[in-house]
DNA sequence: TCTAAATTTTAGGCTTATCTAAATTATTAT
DNA sequence: ATAATAATTTAGATAAGCCTAAAATTTAGA
């Protein structure tokens, strides 16, 4: 059995080895969970213990297969309330993740598949993030960050780094959203920022920092 | 702030009134969630504490307003939650119990809200059972029990009195549905046991203990 | 390389929700 | 009316998760 806390904690785990590929520190998780240190490291003795993760005092703390198949249904599980929630019950994308981090702890496995059916089994959830099948497995797709792409290749929007409120937000009243067709017409020198064309005829200027958190597919042209 | 525990107490005792009308006793409450009496004590005070319910050592317990708001609020989630495990993702009505019984801890109001409205607002469950709506009101249905009725009344199948697994399933193998139309053929006098018409055609037999918990709608005639 | 700073762990406490066993109060039967 | 029984509460423990403060270890700077 793993409770509600512990699966909190293998899912921040695994959320920190897919940014860093390192060695996850303590004070990393207790920062993302905020949570104190202390606490965090009586949790990884825990899961430690329960076989979840290998964990040397000191060193820092990796998910075991058995860790990492937890984690990853619990992603899973949060990625398709998502969609749930935007599609059918037509909640915005900058709305649902706080609903999404309670019904990820539901655990039924027909629920589940079930729930996948009748979405449509989605590949991707209103974020653009993957959402791994019931084996764990997610489907890889070629991003980069529009902010290394090119002038004159033809891009399109699938995923964000950053998946804050206030990000999302900022997106919607550029109004764009995930599989807008982009286009870049100009990167300025000084601050790199740039200036798209968004399905080949709004044209927008955003910040360098804010391209960096974009990620867009490159298309064949 | 109540607490995943503090809601399931609230709701059984909210269930333990509407069938006994009478006083909870700290045993039945025990009973039903299969915790000591110790402890109903312990969680007694607490609520009492927060104005949930009314308690007096040694004489019972009582919902306050706010208790009994709670409540109906997690009853109210409950049922919703279990429509859309059977009408959208096919669920039979026996399978449904123990997901809603996770589900209804989710506590966002709009997610209920918009929950309802995707479902067509509801007013019953897949058993029968009255959805409150918003502001906590059950929409009253006559009803009376089957082993009640007499003979040549033109009865409808609105709810049941006993929701286990094994019951429902039972329900299912004589093909007896919510909204089947029933007429009582004769009742055995020795055993009370009823021969029943099911939609003006297939005829069944069933025990008066089976009759007592099916609820039935007296139609006009 | 060796000391100062940063990180991590340990130790001791707190809260919530549970338990068991003992004590108290209420109910029932003679 | 009172003794036996049943129901309830109290007291003392335990486990999970969190905290703070102190101790231990690692890392980094001079």
């Amino acid at each position: 059995m793993v409770s509600y806390t512990e699966e909190n904690y293998l899912k921040a785990i695994f959320k920190l080895s897919e940014k860093n590929k390192e060695e996850i520190s303590t004070n990393a998780i207790a920062e993302s969970l905020a949570v104190k240190a202390g606490s965090v490291t009586d949790m990884l003795k825990k899961l430690a213990e329960k076989g979840l993760i290998h964990y040397t005092p000191y060193s820092g703390v990796e998910l075991t297969g058995q860790g990492r198949q937890t984690a990853v249904k619990i992603v899973r599980k949060h990625r398709l309330w998502e969609v749930f929630l935007v599609e059918k019950l037509g909640f915005r994308w900058d709305q649902v993740h706080p609903m999404a981090e309670e019904l990820e702890h539901i655990d039924f496995d027909e629920l589940i598949e079930r729930l996948d059916v009748f979405l449509g089994n989605p590949k991707f959830d209103p974020h653009g993030d993957p959402i791994p099948d019931e084996k764990g497995e997610f489907q890889p797709s070629e991003s980069i960050r529009l902010s290394e792409a090119d002038t004159g290749q033809r891009l399109q929007m699938i995923g964000l780094e950053n998946h804050t409120t206030a990000f999302l937000q900022y997106l919607d009243k550029k109004e764009l959203a995930l599989g807008s067709r982009i286009a870049i017409v100009e990167v300025a020198p000084f601050d790199k920022s740039l200036t798209i064309t968004i399905d080949g005829d709004r044209q927008v200027h955003i910040s360098h920092e804010v391209a960096k958190n974009i990620l867009v597919a490159v298309k064949e042209s």
